[in-house]
DNA sequence: CTTTCTTGGACAGTTACATCA
DNA sequence: CATGATGTAACTGTCCAAGAA
């Protein structure tokens, strides 16, 4: 029942215009007049045979929603006047005009969020994938270090590239006494084609003959850096308290 | 000036009915 | 013809702001 109906006392008209309008069918008005009268149900005070409103009536209504959802009461009368409706027709007409609006609207806020989604999400699977393939580029490069290391320095081993979830984890867990000063000789080159990614150095004298052409070649420049410096920074690590694995961690 | 009451409008959710496949 | 799905007019309960007492 509407709250009026259960309020100790009814002061003005408007309330009982309410009171009627919730308890008393809708009248017949000039476009629906051809129609039979509405009627209630006893039961539940329900209105029976409703009745549509006339294309004009919902053309003209639709046309006024247009311009403007809200009605002022003024406005209201007039449209309802005009139609030949109630006014409370009008004003429920105009409620859930909006609802239907604001329903439609969530769905194209929806649509639009979702294309957003997933548009990230395909960006975010083509990074994974390009990052998975850096790793591998970098496992390349330690197998190629180490290898280099083996064949030309007869048994120096770089020991303890350990891996984890098959990726490399280029880290030098060991080393031998004299590594500071190997690397302090030896330079390391890196250099790139389509497909991969090369790493070789060279060391004593013709690190000495071939630094200058580095330099002006801009390659990686012979340094006084560590070893596992060098490696970081050949694979793009500068800061070397993360170590890769710490990445893996990040991206996988 | 503050409090209480009344009223009307808006909204979300629901119901009942007409229409159509 | 029966039936389920859908659209919509109308209703219900609640909240809030404004104005009067």
């Amino acid at each position: 029942m509407c709250r009026e109906v259960v309020m100790p006392q009814v002061q003005h008209n408007k309330t009982i215009d309410r009171m009627e309008l919730c308890a008393v069918p809708i009248e017949v008005n000039s476009f629906t007049s051809n129609l039979e009268p509405l009627k209630i149900s006893k039961k539940k005070n329900k209105v029976k045979n409703k009745r549509r409103f006339s294309e004009e009536q919902t053309r003209l209504l639709e046309s006024i929603f247009e311009s403007d959802s809200k009605l002022e009461p003024r406005k209201k009368m007039q449209v309802a006047e005009e139609l030949g409706l109630q006014p409370r027709q009008v004003a429920i007409w105009f409620q859930n005009r909006r609802a239907r609006w604001k329903s439609k609207q969530v769905e194209k806020d929806y649509n639009i969020l979702r294309a957003k989604y997933e548009n990230l999400a395909c960006q975010f699977e083509s990074l994974k994938k390009e990052n998975h393939f850096l790793l591998i580029q970098l496992q390349k490069l330690s197998t190629v270090l180490e290898e280099s290391y083996d064949r030309s320095r007869g048994g120096y081993n770089v020991s303890g590239i350990s891996t984890k979830d098959g990726y490399a984890n280029s880290y030098c867990e060991a080393k031998p006494s004299n590594l500071q000063e190997q690397s302090e000789n030896t330079t390391f080159i890196l250099s790139e084609d389509s497909n991969s990614i090369n790493l070789s150095y060279i060391v004593g004298q013709e690190r000495q003959e071939r630094h200058e052409l580095l330099n002006m070649g801009n390659q990686i420049p012979a340094s006084s850096k560590s070893t596992e410096k060098m490696i970081y920074e050949a694979a793009g690590f500068s800061n070397q308290p993360y170590s890769i694995s710490q990445w893996l961690d990040f991206w996988t």
